[in-house]
DNA sequence: CTCCAGTCCA
DNA sequence: TGGACCGGAG
């Protein structure tokens, strides 16, 4: 949730202020006030609309993690999606990372290298992307992880918005072949 | 579509 | 110094 449209280099110190402060709990979090927590993760930007979902994300895990395993997959994606401040993407980083279910999490990195790459799949609907790339590798959950976890340093490093092809490992597969202009 | 917001870096 | 950052809600 901190890392919403947020450089992950700011989600660290708002985290590492978090376990600084003891609030890394959901029991912790909960006992301090909203302003707090605002005031916690002010680096990671947005900070008052976080506090929120932070608080509504900890209320979710106290009343629904126990039976959480128990659910099948499309289930717990409901009930994470009622929660105020989870949306499609969240959702399905909390389904594949902690819960460990088959899901693919969509991205904007996916999209721009999906979109790079001409696939027109880039350009589709949230869940008709997921349930393309799901398809493809088939309900493997270390293999769902290693893909997205490569999208994002893939992006990060070279595929940025701006692309850095010169150093870029799919540069010998890519279509633009190091065009580097526009996007 | 617009707002939410601090931080980094070319 | 302005764009960009692993989105989501109203």
């Amino acid at each position: 949730m901190l890392t919403q449209n947020t450089a992950w280099v700011n989600v660290e110190r708002a985290i590492d202020r978090l376990r600084a402060a003891g609030a890394l709990t959901a029991v912790e979090l909960l006992a301090r006030p909203e302003a707090e927590i605002a005031s916690l993760i002010r680096p990671a930007g947005y900070f008052n609309v976080k506090a929120v979902r932070l608080r509504a994300a900890c209320r979710w895990w106290l009343a629904e993690a126990a039976t959480a395993a128990s659910q099948d997959t499309a289930s717990l994606r409901r009930s994470l999606l009622a929660v105020h401040g989870i949306g499609p993407e969240t959702a399905d980083d909390i389904l594949l990372y902690a819960f460990e279910r088959p899901v693919f999490v969509v991205d904007a990195y996916t999209r721009r290298l999906f979109g790079r790459f001409g696939l027109p799949q880039h350009d589709a609907a949230y869940d008709l992307l997921r349930g393309w790339v799901e398809g493809v590798l088939g309900p493997d959950v270390p293999a769902l992880g290693q893909l997205h976890a490569r999208i994002v340093e893939l992006c990060k490093n070279h595929c940025r918005p701006r692309p850095r092809c010169g150093e870029c490992p799919l540069l010998a597969t890519c279509p633009r072949l190091g065009v580097a202009a526009g996007d």
